[in-house]
DNA sequence: TTTGTTGCAAATACTTTGCAACCAG
DNA sequence: CTGGTTGCAAAGTATTTGCAACAAA
């Protein structure tokens, strides 16, 4: 069943809680993203501004973690440093994650053997499933032919990895949020 | 095939890079883990403190992060707010972890469909596999009688998260390895 | 010797929290 | 009205980094 404001209000209410116009622009902003794509807190927070919508880094921390915890967005631990949304479900189908711990470039890709592994998991204790996630971390086929395992402060970087350090530099922080 | 403070000086020199008694030690700290066991940063300095082993923060830091990277330790994403670390392949078989997001018990299960799956993944995209991971996130028995989702602030926890909040307060931080 | 490594302290980065004002129900 | 929510600023906490001293190869 897919979300909308209203949905997500009569969610809310059940529990006890609001829905804010914050509430309703954050759900918004991760329901326009396209297929695949993921935004971290501060991400979300450029976006909104640029969009006009003024909402506190606060709020968009606490939002974030709220709808993990209710199971509308997913929350990944892709790149080092930070956490990622992304809607629970966005995708035609489960999907997941391999991303190559040099150069953090991520590919998404589909399999339902996996979920349904979890489920049959879920069940055998009595839990109630929220979301699985398989990440695999590997090294892409670049940084296989550079050598790697080696430090990021080494003297060689997959594209992908000077890419972003650039970001870094012109952001005054790092992370890549593309693929 | 096993590591050992061989191998591992081994491995490193090959990348030119350097065995130290820091190393050795942090090895054998994960090596001596009983089965199912994960430290964090804090945990294994904590421990090696007690062992009379003075390594400093940074140096742990940074090895655990140069053994991840290398596949001799996996990164657990399991708790929020900090990472846990594991010998990879310590365990027979390939394990996952399925966590509640409420009160963050944590139980390890073994699922070789896994790890298959991931295999043909890495293979298909001429990546190089070092590590899968399954988390599950879920809700435990306990807090789903409790009604959650809840915030933590809530007026009800399941008894680990308490627990684990008694932890807080002594230690002034926060978090959970047992499980 | 050369160059990677350590330890320390300082700096970062990310995230949480107290509190007063605000507003959804 | 009542109590959840927001925004801000101020903490917190986890992790990284510069640098001089050190030590493995």
């Amino acid at each position: 069943m897919t979300i909308t404001p209203t949905s997500l209000k009569a969610e809310l209410n059940e529990k006890g809680w609001r829905m804010t116009p914050q509430r309703e622009t954050i759900l918004n902003a991760f329901q326009e993203l396209k297929q695949g794509k993921h935004l971290s807190v501060e991400d979300l927070h450029d976006r909104l501004m640029q969009a006009g919508e003024d909402i506190s880094l606060s709020t968009i921390y606490r939002t974030v973690k709220l709808m993990a915890r209710m199971g509308i967005l997913r929350e990944l631990e892709l790149a080092e440093g930070h956490k990622h949304y992304e809607m629970n479900a966005a995708t035609p189908h489960h999907h997941h994650h391999m991303v190559c711990v040099q150069c953090n470039r991520t590919l998404e890709f589909e399999n339902d053997t996996v979920l349904k592994q979890s489920m049959k998991q879920v069940e055998k204790s009595g839990y109630q499933l929220i979301d699985c996630q398989l990440t695999i971390y590997a090294i892409c086929p670049e940084a296989i032919r550079y050598g790697y395992p080696a430090l990021p402060s080494e003297n060689w970087m997959c594209t992908r990895a000077i890419a972003d350090k650039t970001k870094h530099k012109k952001k005054m922080r790092g992370h890549r949020d593309d693929d």
